[in-house]
DNA sequence: TGTACATCAGTGAACGCGCGTTCACTGATGTAC
DNA sequence: TGTACATCAGTGAACGCGCGTTCACTGATGTAC
């Protein structure tokens, strides 16, 4: 035992990659109801049930692809947010909202995987929490910076102090425990109502109710991304 | 030929409600991928090929349950605002999105239906569109009146009537004349990201997006209910 | 370094399933005269 | 009111499809001595 890969290690690691790869591609093409592991298989030039060596279902499959949806829309979050160090919160907010949107306009059928009605028959496993976390951590770290930078005594402050009721100050503490460390319950629930217009938004413009509306809905999106910003407190 | 409906024509009508009662059944149980013509004929009795008598295909009868769904959520939001003609515009917001809400955590399935990710290969067709306006007519209805009766001169009044650009002006114009007639551009832009975010909590709520950050949701949506109704600029 | 054995990847056939849709048919209901 | 014909509802068999998963197998790669 060595620790160099082997070679049939090394084989395996570029099959299973190759594997999600041509899922991803079905996915893309056609949606996750129609993604089948002959289809994949087919499309290997390999025997269907070799893909059990690599997968033990289906389900693991998926698992996979959406953990790497979780995973990939996260890192666009994140990018788009270390571009811009000194953008300021808001800029850096907007930065991080268009990311969110973009991506899903670009994986159209993975954003429906993760954010979409789910699977039916599919339970999503432990393992892809934190993936899925990623994007809110992003939005939680612009709203503690913004808390700790802010001016004190402003307006603001009085109103991102109100008290809440139980149970929604437990919840709110504890999400701002895990994303937004120092955030005060009320802000931090005001990022949660933007985080769910936010991807409301997205979902809505994917999903088709925004027809004969709000298309494109470019401009509306942008405008929601600053009516939020203002709405959660950011400065200006 | 008579104005009275012969025995066949009522026994057409009857086994029309009898199948899509028992396909909105299996839709409930198992969700629209599981929806099956010949598992909604097996449990009627007959035979599948029978069903060719009512709708000329699967995609039919899944319409024909979509256009229902939207009609069943447009009248839990209709009746919830009638019974409140003296609530008020907020009082009526409130009854009108918790009405939503309730109606989708009692019809999970069907909610996922209409404002979940689209089912692949199926294209609504035209016919959903006015069934599928209601519920945000609704909320349009509430900003009319809002707007209409507001005291002239207030600070909202001002915010309210913020200049947008093109084409979001253009858009929200013709969104204000479908929906909410009178009401400005602003006002109405708010609302759009306001029936976003409802729309967004729910679905983050029903496809589990909420777990282990707001379980249950009850507090914070309430919370974010009233919020958006100040948002939307609606009195207090 | 060479050999004997164990591990693993990949094959191809098969199982069992359920689906949407078509079609020629039988028998009942409705219509025109 | 009675009869001849047309319309329609429902049947049952069949077509053709694709799927997930299992299993006994072959041959290549890795490991221990």
């Amino acid at each position: 035992m060595t620790a160099v890969l082997t070679a049939r290690d090394r084989a395996r690691a570029e099959l299973t990659r190759e594997i999600k790869e041509e899922a991803r591609r079905q996915l893309a093409a056609e949606g996750a109801q129609r993604l089948s592991l002959r289809a994949v298989a087919r499309e290997l030039g390999m025997a269907s049930s070799a893909l059990y060596r690599y997968f033990p279902s289906r389900d693991d499959l998926l698992t996979a692809l959406i953990i790497d949806a979780y995973d990939s829309i996260g890192d666009s979050a994140e990018r788009a947010v270390a571009t811009l160090p000194s953008g300021g919160a808001r800029g850096r907010w907007r930065a991080c909202c268009h990311a969110v949107r973009g991506w899903a306009l670009a994986h159209q059928h993975e954003y429906a995987l993760i954010y979409g009605s789910p699977v039916p028959g599919y339970q999503a496993p432990q393992e892809t929490v934190a993936s899925a976390t990623r994007v809110a951590a992003v939005l939680g770290g612009l709203l503690a910076d913004a808390w700790s930078a802010r001016a004190p005594g402003l307006a603001d402050d009085a109103r991102a102090q109100e008290p809440l009721r139980q149970p929604l100050a437990a919840q709110a503490a504890a999400a701002a425990a895990a994303v937004a460390p120092g955030v005060p319950g009320s802000m931090m629930t005001r990022g949660l109502i933007a985080w769910t217009q936010l991807f409301g938004m997205v979902s809505f413009e994917l999903f088709g109710q925004f027809v004969g509306v709000a298309e494109p809905a470019d401009a509306l999106f942008g405008y929601a991304v600053d009516q939020m910003a203002d709405f959660v407190g950011l400065p200006p």
